[in-house]
Order: C-alpha cells, then structure tokens, then sequence
DNA sequence: GGTGTGACCAGCT
DNA sequence: AAGCTGGCCACAC
C-alpha cells in the first residue's frame, strides 16, 4: 500500500518517530531498501513542507547527528528549537546523546 | 525518455 | 588530518 513512492513512504517513516527521537537518513533509506538513496531521504523531506502533513523533519539527522538540514527550516535556530523543545539535546547544530536518542525504523517497524 | 538534482555516505588524494 | 570527488537512488522538468 505505501509504495506508491518513496517519498510517501519517508514521510510515513518519519512521522511514526516517537517524541524526544530521532533518526537518520541512512536508516531510513536501508529500511525502505535503498541504502544508497540517503539523498533521496533528504530530498524527500524537502518536499514533506510543501505535504499537507506536519512532517518532523527536524528529528531526521544525518549519521554523524549533525544537523545537516538546518538551513532548511527556515532559520538554523528553528530546528533546535523544536529538539530541545523535545527534550532532545542540540549542541553545535549536533544531537548529543546520539546513540541513545538514535530511533530505528526498522527496529520499530 | 534523457538530464539534472538533492537536507548523504564512503572512499580516495 | 582534512578536503574533495564519485556513487547511489528516486523524482521533476
């Protein structure tokens, strides 16, 4: 049912993430079977403000935790803003407790 | 239907 | 050590 696109299906994925959680692009892409298509993840959440849905795209980091897509929001404060709001520890566009904020959509899913 | 692109990742120089 | 290039896949024009 979800694989009318890849898009759809990030959008499912990251909408399922769990307050005060975060993911990666990587483990998106591998769960939806594109390992390499990590870009794809991106360039989908690029078009998760323009979906009709709230897309929280701020809990979708890089592997590194970093957080590449800041400048995406709007602003590069916004999106800290919104982790911090959750709970989550944003310290130099980075997410701290990393490993442990770390949610796996295939784990969940 | 081919080309370009994109918020990445990993390896090479 | 750090910077850069290529590769990867799927969508838009």
């Amino acid at each position: 049912m979800n694989n009318q696109g890849f898009f759809n299906r990030v959008y499912e994925v990251v909408k399922e993430v769990p307050y005060g959680r975060i993911t990666t692009y990587g483990a998106i892409a591998a769960y939806l079977g594109s390992k390499g298509a990590a870009r794809m993840v991106g360039w989908a959440l690029n078009g998760s403000y323009t979906s009709e849905e709230n897309i929280p795209a701020h809990r979708v980091v890089n592997r590194s935790g970093l957080l590449t897509g800041k400048r995406h929001f709007g602003g590069t404060e916004v999106m800290k803003q919104l982790l911090e709001s959750e709970g989550v520890i944003v310290e130099e566009d980075r997410i701290t407790r990393f490993d442990e904020l770390f949610w796996d959509p295939a784990e969940h899913l």
